[in-house]
DNA sequence: CTATAATATAAGGCGCGCCTAAAAATTACA
DNA sequence: TGTAATTTTTAGGCGCGCCTTATATTATAG
């Protein structure tokens, strides 16, 4: 009757963590994707996620991928909480990177009980987001809603909010040397051969498709 | 030449720095007394004793005790800094209670890089010690002295936690049922003819002056 | 000095999470 | 459609840290 409390191992979670941020539209993962991404050797990544699925937490079809259960995901986002708000109080109040506060982020977010988390999000107010504009997951399990695409399938006209670059080092100091920046405002104002035409903040940038096409944006819904 | 970069377990981690909260006027640890305080089968404690000894963290002498080597105690010392400064910042910053900081902290410490130590200590304005009064080894790696006395001699009124029970395996088994083991926090409530009244974890259990005697605590500095 | 208690050690086992090698199944593309 | 590439599965192995059982060794109190 009463289900027994399966306990989740460090190793588990980690792959729990890491199925919910490599998901696009409901897609399951593929195995090697994940493989790759935990530097673990695919046979592993099978054994485990073939044990993910007999646990309940993951549904795994061969040859489609793995994607969460909704215990899963709720477990995924009980460590995905933990690893923003950790990421926060290392950054705004200890003054680290943000290179630094994921490092230890991805350390700590295994060790914190629920209550930690609970105490540590209040003492940073509330924050609704990391430092690099990565929604929080609240204490009820949700994930805000976040309408994040890609700069470059953004329409002409529209404006957002930058999330983040995944672009190289040198690429997002340039970018961050024109203001364009996460949370900054940023506008289309024209799409041409050579790029996008970007107003921010008064000025305006041209962007290159591919480079737009490593910016990740949020939108406001318009109506 | 270059001494390769030994990597310590959490598991050892724990043991290092278990030792060196036991160890007292420079007398090796009985091996009992570690079992006891780490919850782990005397067997067990001793395989991994001479594995720390093989491997130049400790030194164990069979029918003597274990006892940390310069390598060991900074390791260990590395640990007992992370865990007390945790415990700060979680009473302090976060409000929980210390048993529920305690807990934490046993984990957090485990995955804390030094910068992040550093940080924090900077951020809690350089305590010397934790809620309880225990002190905080300091980045340079120096532990100031902390106060060991008997239970016996604990006035009443005053709080404490136990350290360790010299008595024998009888009186310790029936100690360890009422609560009364290495690391509660116990209270003098009062004291008879025929012993202490003591209080542990909202319980109440008379001890025998001739076996609180043979109690070590360790207390916070009144002023 | 001896009996008993404490401590040490040996032997075998278990679960976990990872590995490699090799064989089988499926998918995808020419 | 047939072959190549990918993915899955099986089998066997390894280190870690813990366990229990059983047997030695040492310490200590009568």
């Amino acid at each position: 009757m009463d289900e027994p409390i399966l306990t989740v191992s460090e190793s588990m979670e980690m792959y729990l963590v890491t199925i919910a941020r490599l998901r696009v539209e409901n897609q399951p993962v593929p195995l090697s994707q994940l493989a790759e991404m935990l530097s673990i050797s695919p046979v592993s990544v099978n054994e485990m996620c073939r044990k993910l699925h007999d646990q309940g937490f993951a549904v795994y079809q061969p040859y489609k991928g793995v994607s969460l259960t909704a215990e899963g995901q709720q477990r995924a986002y009980y460590i995905l909480r933990r690893h923003r708000l950790w990421e926060v109080f290392l950054v705004q109040k200890l003054g680290l990177s943000f290179e630094e506060a994921h490092d230890a982020a991805c350390e700590l977010e295994h060790s914190t009980p629920r209550r930690v988390a609970d105490r540590l999000e209040a003492f940073l107010e509330y924050p609704a987001a990391n430092p690099e504009g990565e929604p929080i997951p609240r204490a009820d399990g949700v994930l805000p809603p976040s309408a994040w695409i890609l700069l470059a399938e953004l329409p002409v006209g529209r404006s957002c909010h930058m999330i983040r670059c995944q672009a190289s080092q040198a690429e997002r100091d340039f970018l961050h040397e024109h203001g364009v920046r996460p949370g900054a405002a940023l506008t289309v104002l024209a799409a041409a051969d050579e790029g996008l035409l970007v107003g921010v903040g008064g000025a305006q940038i041209s962007i290159a498709h591919g480079l737009a096409e490593t910016i990740t944006v949020e939108t406001r819904q318009p109506e």
